[in-house]
DNA sequence: GCTATACCGGAGCGAATCGCTCCGCAAGCG
DNA sequence: CGCTTGCGGAGCGATTCGCTCCGGTATAGC
């Protein structure tokens, strides 16, 4: 065997395949929650299954690498918002970009996969630029003051996860898809609106705690 | 064979099979979605598969069975809230009891099962008893006057069903159960309050039609 | 008591689906 | 051409599904 091999002959298409599989992995996984099929995956991207288990050993190592991935996203629609200088308009941008992302693929799949370095990391860096996003919102008034970063997560994620769009896409009306993002817009406003300052009224009970969002990467069932 | 027979010997027992039934079949549709099981159903409720299939002949029977009850627990809401003299009291009825209700069934199973004439007729009585609910609270200034009926079921079906504790629950934390359960509450608040009349400013988009809950009962996959 | 009967629970069937392996083949390079 | 490299997908064993079927058990009448 020669020291410098020949040069990898099909390497391009690799690198589309790969960019395929985690395109159509984060579709799949928004569309079919935690049941999403490497079979169903691999198809949608147009790919083998081989090929796809060439590239990731297992499931796991696929969805730990699409969760790295939306953390990282996420991560970024937060600094995006701190990076503007109107701390509601940062905030509503961290808000509506979180949600327009779509089920990053997260929700579906906590606790079922191992947490990686990268995922550890990124989650802490995310989780300080949205405290400091409501920090700064607090203190310009804008924000309701009752409303915490932990209720801010958890209003994200409700809103995230739509039952009447996956539902939809799992029919194949494509053709309501558009009407479908359009109520969902509107109601990711109302609930804008009921984080604006001042409000009528203080919420119920006690603020939630982070250990919510901890425990649930834990062993699972 | 004489005329009249023997009198059923443990017809009590069946009864309350069935009734343990439902109520499991609820759960374990709320806990498991699309993907509940009958051997789970049966198991939760401490009654063997044998039972169930005596007194349900299918799986989709036991499902619309299932999806009158919660049809008319949501009519039962929505005229709850009609019978309150406050519009605005009587809409926040509807919409913290149509989520304390939590995921009916009705959205998991939407365009799995055929639709029976109580489902249709519980289904129209309810809407019309909702269309009312909101003409009264816009007639009465309380409510945002560009939110229609269809934003309303739309937002309280977002809220109904929260990866939060669909999760928690799948991982068997009831200990956490109760936290979900108040930071759900709060979120509802916040939405709440983004619905109350004056609007900042008017929603984005078209209202969404009510082609969006009709076509969804039609034929799968 | 005993018998007849209505109802019970669950082992287990065939079918479907899962994650994953393995291998014959095609495409690009010297 | 020969060699390498990545490709697609048939198919494996395991699991889970909805559902059937039957031996057993509790109860009402005699």
């Amino acid at each position: 065997m020669t020291e410098h091999t020949r040069r990898a002959p099909r390497q391009a298409e690799a690198e589309r395949n790969d960019r395929a599989l985690l395109q159509a992995a984060r579709e799949v996984l928004a569309l079919d929650g935690e049941h999403a099929s490497v079979a169903r995956i691999a198809e949608r991207a147009g790919v083998g299954i081989g090929s796809l288990y060439r590239r990731y050993r297992t499931k796991e190592e696929l969805f730990q690498r699409l969760c790295e991935i939306a953390l990282d996203d996420y991560l970024a629609a937060a600094e995006q918002g701190l990076a503007d200088d109107d701390p509601w308009a940062g905030l509503a941008h961290y808000v509506t970009s979180s949600i327009a992302l779509g089920p990053g693929s997260l929700g579906p799949i906590a606790g079922t996969i191992a947490l990686t370095d990268a995922m550890n990391a990124s989650s802490e860096r995310a989780d300080a630029a949205v405290a400091a996003l409501v920090e700064r919102a607090h203190a310009a008034g804008v924000l309701r003051p009752d409303v915490t970063a932990a209720d801010l997560e958890l209003l994200i994620e409700q809103l995230t996860k739509s039952p009447l769009v996956d539902q939809l896409n799992r029919q194949g009306r494509t053709d309501l898809a558009e009407a479908a993002r359009n109520a969902r817009a509107r109601i990711t406003a109302i609930a804008l609106d009921g984080l604006r300052a001042p409000a009528p009224h203080p919420l119920p009970g006690d603020p939630p705690g982070y250990e919510l969002f901890t425990e649930r990467w834990k062993p699972a069932t």
